[in-house]
DNA sequence: GCGTGTGAACTGGTTCACAGCG
DNA sequence: CGCTGTGAACCAGTTCACACGC
């Protein structure tokens, strides 16, 4: 069955992938759907569901070939495309972004920066080209960037987006706390509020025990929401 | 019904308090339930069920009164509560995110920071206190610290987080890139998983078109991922 | 009429039970 | 026998339909 995986299988097995690359290291040859689902929060038969999304694989009675199910879900999700991405808002997280190598294992290579202050882009000591604000459409297009990452202050966000769509990027991931809208085309975008991760935390702080005594099953989120005494 | 929340709802109630405080400085008396799914990207059925989970407003037939929902929802979500926190790991992400000050607005108090590392302690120039990593569980109980946020590579996360609900924090926000278990306590943890959100990102543009060609409702996560065209 | 509140239907993602291979 | 693969049951959360207040 190859069709329609559901997003959060889809996050699943992205960490799936992680886990079979750190096993492979640890020279591991095998493992189990069950030893799987321990370590990613979720079921031994959702972790198997998940895998099954891509196809069948190495069918056998022993548990998964580690290479075998890297490659399965790398092949099944195009994680081994390498791609360009860049970061607009270079302030603390844009910056902290900018410059974290470890994205290139996701095979994201971030190759511009943008800032709408001059005066930023002069300051700024790094590596990667940095460009203003109003070039975004520009570079994106001439630097064959696929990916966009937004970390402006909420009231900018929104027209970066429409910049970086315009400039013929395919997704967005986006850090301003505020939902933003690709106007047109075929744009994938992803959210990550962190004000709203605290507010999140702090309401499940707040409605404690009356909130959920019972178990919590593999969450559906990313952003597992659990209580302790697994 | 002033019980069991679903989280997704309670992230849409974190947004929606956000909103109506936006609302509020622009001097906006009243907002419908269709204007804040709109905002929100649901739809406003969703909307007035997630504020009903809250228990009744003042039922009316206009619009919700900005103030009223806006205290509604933090009276139910107890979002006005102000809490203390701190950040371990204090990399590029980690000083980013301690020197963040607009997490006050959540309510959340940035007090300390923790690294392993001396030499980086010394060197740090922040007006937050920083401590060595050794002293988390001792400093969060001294200090009364509430929530720990996780910044530090994927090899600590597991020692740092044991520390933490040594130390009794009652919430985790875990941004290193591999699951954290509260090893016991009723500690509550959420993920933020960069690398993880890149590769489903890289992951939703490979398959594309055949993905979904369908509609996207409310969609359960925080972490919205949804194709253009709305 | 417009707009909220809510029980009932629906949906799709997770869980389960069991068939099948090594 | 253990472990995977998968159709079927289950269930949380979303959507809908309709009652009610302004």
């Amino acid at each position: 069955m190859v069709a329609k995986v559901p997003v959060p299988a889809i996050s699943r097995l992205c960490k799936v992938h992680r886990l079979c690359e750190e096993r492979e290291q640890q020279g591991a040859e095998r493992i189990a759907s069950s030893k799987i689902g321990e370590r990613l929060g979720a079921t031994a038969f959702t972790v198997r569901k998940d895998i099954s999304f891509l196809g069948e694989l190495g069918r056998s009675g022993t548990a998964y070939d580690v290479q075998r199910l890297k490659s399965h879900v790398a092949r099944g999700l195009g994680l081994d495309r390498p791609y360009r991405a860049c970061v607009v808002g270079l302030g603390r997280l844009g910056t902290a972004l900018l410059e974290y190598e470890r994205f290139a294992e996701a095979q994201c290579h971030i190759v511009a920066g943008f800032d709408s202050s001059i005066n930023r882009l002069e300051t700024i000591r790094t590596s990667v080209k940095v460009h203003p604000a109003y070039e975004i459409a520009e570079v994106a297009k001439r630097e064959g960037i696929e990916l966009g990452i937004i970390a402006v202050p909420a009231s900018a966000a929104q027209s970066v987006t429409d910049a970086l769509v315009q400039g013929g990027v395919r997704a967005i991931l986006n850090f301003a706390p505020t939902l933003v809208r690709p106007a047109a085309g075929d744009v994938i975008l992803r959210n990550v509020d962190l004000m709203n991760e605290l507010r999140i935390l702090s309401a499940l702080v707040y409605l404690g025990g009356r909130h959920d005594g019972g178990r919590r099953r593999g969450d559906p989120q990313d952003h597992t929401a659990r209580k302790g005494r697994e």
